[in-house]
RNA sequence: GCGCGGUUAGCUCAGCGGUAGAGCACUACCUUGACACGGUAGGGGUCACAGGUUCGAACCCUGUACCGCGCACCA
């Protein structure tokens, strides 16, 4: 073995491991490998943004990950941990835009045009897209590099076509007009997932509309946004409501624009069992355009929809004069103006409500009408059953995590009257037995912690289509080509689609087609070149004898030749959350049968946020069972939201978001890794403290320096234990680490990441190094050579299962302390060898083993008293001030038999010299004494203690002795007490009053033998 | 409004029916032969509040208050 550095240096050490890993193909997953014997265990990375850096946020993530894939391969299993990429359509867009726009390359994105954007930002990818994957090679993540994957590879787009048409194909993706979530910062249409709601300081402003069939009736109306009076097409009561309901059907003159004729200005006034009459005054205005309640009153109505905005906020002409080209808080402040100036503005008065913002612009979204794609979600009955199944049952912790090969149990539950979701009845015929609604088959997915299933189940439960275009232009391209025809044309230029046409000219429906069921899908082969398949499109009717033609391709390749056909691409790009739904099996080859899937789907555990919940787990789940027949994922394990100490979510814009590579030159990967961990408990936030990272190189540092210490006595590695030999205290730390071991593998089992690094904590720092290595000074210090060779054998032996235990949480420390330490060269292979990485998981010991080893309750106890003794030794010196660097003399009175060798442990201890062991000792009037498991202990020191402090010291004591020997009497003396609890409890209570009482006796007589 | 968490030492949190715990911070002493990124000893808590169940409640039940977070909302 080599001689340990004085010091750790945490930087050098974990940039040689890491390349040693890579090296060595530690990380590698071989599908080939996996048996029944080993077993694979499989983890897919949530894929971060890639032009995104590393964050704490991700260092808990990512940690969490490495420690169950370092933990899983030294339990002997085939492990994959699948890394990559997103391309983050908005986020990355955003930026990239940003960026030109500050250089001056381009004021808007039309003035590149979309090629050439395009092209920008995969420069722009190329150039900074690998410095988080560099960032997580530094935090030591063990993944299999070589199958790093990124959503827009030339394969991963090719199943994200192919996954849009086979949803296509059955009818679950369709082009409609709808009221959508728009950005007018990004200009593009949301998901209703990424629209958050937040609280808003705004106005509501009332004012007065004239009922035009009644000169000198006034309606009034209250509206927080006076900017859309423009926009409105009717001004709505409840029927039920008797102010009103008398003036439905008549009309008022809405006020803006003002300039317009008068007659322009009527609208109806309609009655709606929507409109509360509690709110406001009970008369609402209708906006069609531009909200979405509205929208749904405008269509019970028929009312005209009228769109007074541009897509970026701002307002158009027909706002009027003076609202057009004003920013819409702008137009809202001038238009109240214009209300007052109109002299119709009554009052306005300060008021909170809710806006829905867009998630990554941080601005307010603008409902808008609009033509986009959106997808019924396909296998919501089974994803939804995989997980609701949870709800209180397998409930407890302590329940292990499913594993791959359980037996899929699950069937839905409950069956939906959507037509669509098929029945998730097994062929088994299985039925769930109804028990008074109680699940009764188990769940196949466990959620960590347990009550996220419910906010999963009520997602799922309320599920809407999902709106998956987006006016970008950075991401996967929505693979449908389309034209529009006349009848007559199609007849003429496309004879390939007339058999179709004919189909839909029969049952002509001259109606506005706004959602799939106006739709006529056909399959049909188009003669062309190379297409082996089926193509799968729509006729859509739009009116006029004319006919949207529409074809769904997953091949890229064959879209040029329906370009040449005078088709046109789709401009509109997926949302992001398309692509990633798919990660799991996407990244291991799918559609082809790889052998990675078959080995390595479902994959056993996802680590990710509870913030995309429904972004992005969900839908994994939906995207597995309709696309791979099973879920794809066993275990979720869902963190907190790291905060700082004020419990605000880091932000770079607030400036309290720490970079961890700055921490990691600081205090190393693992102290951080550890800091984190420590801190991270399963369920909670995570409140971020520097100083939890100092405790991890603190503890860094201490455990280089035990190993130093081990180091410094010499000898050879991993010597035989002799069970003769053993001390009491070799036997104590055997025990423990025994706990220790059951203790850690019982709470990562439990995924309670933070109680596992809190026990190896205590048992290093606490049992370990505070006793176990001080009372083994008294071996090896002493001259009985087989008896210090034993001891350094139990040190190697303890030392090296602690080195194993810590190996996931501080990769780089324990793989240099198994090397410095010699464990490498001298264990076999298949104990570690060459690598911590591959050392197995450390086993609690069996009975034989722990009968070998003589480890047992009364061994435990007297190591334990001891300890015990020495404590109050220390306390008493410390009583009467005495230094603990000045030796001095102990007596111990003592009948117990104690060995050489622990009353030699006992006097390093306390620093005593001597340190007498008598059973008979009469102490002098006025010698300090303390009360122990093993006898009084004294501490004499002829005349040089305080008598009163001394005799102040023990009153004290005897007064804490006689309160607590009340409690137990009193509970005693209660008859219901001992009618009642049960006899173990008894037991305990009448130990403890003998305990109390013998030493509250034991006490007063040593106040007496300090005399008068 | 509905739902889910939380409220324990100055701070961050464990404990979840039977003598109130850890880490950090604080105080005192100690540069002793692994470690001052350390050691030893110590101070500090009517466990948010009010009821209830129980021989016994930080822990179970009911309610209240406050703090988070979802979901749905009234313009």
């Amino acid at each position: 073995m080599s001689e340990l550095a004085k010091t750790y240096e945490p930087n050098a050490v974990e940039a040689k491991w890491y390349d040693f890993w890579l090296e060595n193909g530690c990380f590698r997953a071989d599908p080939a490998r996996v048996s029944d014997k080993r077993p694979a265990f499989s983890i897919v990375i949530p894929p971060p943004n890639v032009t995104g850096v590393l964050t704490l946020g991700h260092v808990l993530n990512n940690t969490i990950q490495d420690i169950l894939a370092r933990r899983a391969r030294m339990l002997g299993k085939e492990v994959l941990w699948l890394p990559g990429t997103d391309h983050a359509g908005i986020a990355t867009q955003n930026v990239v835009e940003k960026t030109l726009r500050k250089e001056g390359a381009m004021k808007h994105r039309d003035d590149l045009g979309r090629e050439a954007l395009v092209a920008k930002i995969w420069e722009w990818k190329e150039k900074y897209g690998g410095i988080i994957i560099q960032q997580l090679k530094k935090l030591g993540a063990s993944c299999d590099w070589s199958r790093e994957r990124f959503t827009m590879d030339p394969a991963y787009s090719q199943c994200v076509s192919r996954v849009f048409v086979e949803l296509y194909k059955k009818g679950l993706i369709y082009r409609g007009k709808r009221m959508v979530n728009w950005c007018p910062a990004s200009l593009t249409a949301l998901s209703d997932e990424e629209v958050i709601m937040k609280e808003q300081n705004g106005i509501l402003y009332y004012f007065k509309v004239e009922v035009a069939e009644l000169p000198g009736t006034w309606l009034t109306i209250a509206t927080t946004r006076p900017e859309t009076i423009p926009g409105d097409t009717a001004v709505a009561v409840n029927p039920k409501d008797g102010r009103y309901a008398h003036l439905i059907g008549k009309h008022v003159r809405r006020p803006l624009p003002a300039q317009i004729p008068d007659e322009q200005k009527l609208i109806p006034i309609v009655g709606d069992d929507h409109v509360d009459f509690e709110f406001g005054t009970g008369v609402l205005k209708v906006t069609p355009a531009h909200d979405k309640a509205d929208f749904e009153i405008g269509l019970r109505h028929q009312l005209p929809v009228v769109d007074i905005m541009n897509p970026d906020g701002t307002m158009n002409t027909l706002a009027g004069e003076s609202l057009a080209g004003l920013e819409r808080f702008k137009a809202r402040k001038l238009a109240a103006e214009h209300l007052g100036e109109l002299g119709v503005l009554e009052k306005e008065e300060p008021y909170q409500n809710k806006v829905g913002y867009s998630e990554r612009a941080d601005v307010p979204i603008e409902p808008r009408l609009s033509e986009q794609w959106f997808l019924k979600y396909p296998s919501t009955a089974e994803a939804r059953a995989c997980v609701s199944g949870t709800m209180g049952l397998a409930g407890g912790m302590g329940v292990p995590p499913a594993e791959p090969g359980v037996p899929p149990g699950s069937s839905a539950e409950t069956t939906h009257g959507d037509s669509d979701s098929r029945s998730t009845i097994d062929d088994s015929g299985k039925m769930p037995e109804s028990a008074g609604g109680t699940p009764t088959l188990p769940a196949r997915m466990r959620f960590f912690p347990e009550r996220w299933a419910k906010v999963y189940d009520h997602w799922m439960e309320n599920i809407q289509d999902w709106c998956i275009s987006r006016q970008l232009w950075w991401g996967h391209r929505v693979p449908v080509w389309s034209i529009e025809l006349s009848g007559d044309e199609i007849a003429r230029d496309h004879p390939q689609l007339q058999s179709v046409m004919n189909l839909v000219l029969e049952k002509v429906r001259v109606r506005k087609a706004d959602s799939i069921e106006d739709a006529t899908s056909f399959t049909t082969k188009l003669e062309i070149r190379d297409c082996p398949e089926d193509l799968h499109g729509r006729i859509l009717p739009r009116g006029n004898d004319l006919y949207r033609v529409e074809v769904a391709l997953d091949s890229e390749r064959y879209g040029r030749y329906f370009t040449e056909m005078g088709f046109t691409q789709d401009p509109d790009v997926l949302d992001t959350w398309f692509s990633s739904w798919l990660w799991p099996f996407a990244t291991m080859g799918w559609p082809e049968k790889t052998e990675t899937l078959a080995k390595f789907y479902p994959t056993t555990d996802l680590v990710t946020g509870p913030d995309i919940i429904f972004f992005w787990v969900a839908r994994m789940i939906m995207a597995g069972y309709e696309f791979m027949g099973d879920l794809p994922f066993r275990n979720v394990y869902f963190t907190g939201i790291i905060r700082d100490k004020q419990g605000r979510k880091m932000s770079k814009s607030l400036g309290n978001s720490p970079d961890p590579l700055d921490l990691i030159a600081q205090y190393g990967a693992d102290a951080l890794r550890f800091g984190v961990m420590r801190s991270a408990p399963l369920g909670a936030d995570v409140i971020y403290d520097e100083k939890n990272v100092e405790l991890g190189r603190n503890f860094c540092t201490k455990l280089w320096n035990a190993s130093r210490f081990r180091q410094m006595q010499g000898g050879a590695t991993e010597g035989e234990i002799r069970p003769d030999l053993l001390t009491s205290d070799d036997r104590w730390i055997l025990a423990r680490l025994d706990g220790a071991i059951e203790e850690v593998t019982v709470t990562l089992t439990e995924y309670r990441f933070s109680d596992a690094a809190s026990a190896l904590y205590r048992f290093f720092w606490n049992e370990l190094c505070d006793w176990y290595l001080e009372a083994a000074k008294a071996a090896l210090q002493g001259t009985n050579e087989a008896l210090k060779a034993n001891t350094l054998a139990v040190l190697d032996f303890v030392l090296g299962h602690t080195l194993r235990l810590f190996h996931p949480f501080l990769p780089f420390i324990t793989e240099e302390l198994w090397h410095g330490m010699g464990f490498d060269s001298d264990l076999p292979a298949e104990q570690g060898g060459k690598t911590i990485m591959t050392a197995p998981w450390p086993k609690t010991f069996g009975a034989e083993e722990r009968e070998y080893f003589g480890l047992d309750a009364a061994a435990d106890q007297f190591a334990a008293a001891k300890y015990e003794v020495v404590n109050l030794g220390r306390s008493l010196r410390r009583d009467f001030n005495i230094a603990s660097s000045k030796r001095v003399r102990f007596v111990l009175r003592s009948t117990a038999t104690l060995a050489p060798h622990d009353i030699e442990v006992l006097r390093i201890l306390l620093n005593a010299e001597p340190l007498e062991v008598l059973a008979e000792y009469t102490a002098p009037k006025g010698t300090p004494a303390v009360l122990t498991p093993l006898g009084e202990l004294f501490l004499p020191l002829e005349g040089l203690i305080d008598v009163a402090a001394e005799k102040e010291r023990l009153a004290k004591e005897i007064a804490k002795v006689d309160q607590e020997l009340g409690k137990v009497r009193a509970k005693l003396a209660d008859p219901n007490f001992s009618a009642k609890v049960p006899a173990k409890v008894l037991d305990e209570h009448r130990q403890r009053e003998k305990d109390w009482a013998e030493k509250y006796a034991q006490l007063k007589k040593m106040l007496e033998d300090l005399g008068e």
